[in-house]
DNA sequence: GCCAACGTTGGC
DNA sequence: GCCAACGTTGGC
């Protein structure tokens, strides 16, 4: 299967990067969103995810997460998860703002002013953002 | 805390 | 199946 890139969307107060770092992993639970669950269910092992903090000051894409188990049902079989393994903590966190600045990142659709919590963005985009975050 | 955008629910 | 009402997200 061909690797993707992805965004997933979190409050720091309530799963933030640093918890992530501090378990290695974690269940991406909670996912009550239709889009959402079917880009969990399109993930693949080894997949990299950008992981931005919502509802913070400024909010900001933060760090890099990876795919470590591919989707499997929830408790509520409607529903699915992943886990998520820490990778990285970007030197330099990207707010919003500096995205939306971007002519280049215009299209993602965190700027397109969805609140949907997991979505897809380009290899393009991925690549771009961890540049600007001062990873290569 | 406000509220715009969006998703979901439920009466019809 | 439509759509008004309601709930949630998330930037500001």
């Amino acid at each position: 299967m061909a690797k993707r890139w992805w965004l997933v969307k979190s409050e720091p107060g309530v799963y933030s990067l640093d918890d992530l770092e501090r378990d290695g992993s974690t269940r991406w639970d909670g996912v009550r969103n239709y889009q959402a669950r079917n880009n969990l269910r399109a993930m693949n092992q080894g997949d990299e995810v950008l992981f931005y903090h919502s509802n913070a000051e400024p909010p900001a894409v933060v760090g890099i997460a990876r795919v470590c188990r591919e989707a499997y049902a929830d408790a509520d079989p409607r529903w699915s998860l992943v886990d998520l393994a820490f990778v990285a903590r970007l030197p330099r966190l990207i707010p919003l703002d500096d995205i939306k600045a971007q002519p280049a990142l215009a299209e993602m659709q965190l700027v397109r002013n969805s609140r949907l919590s997991v979505q897809a963005v380009t290899k393009a985009e991925f690549e771009r953002v961890k540049k600007m975050g001062g990873l290569k």
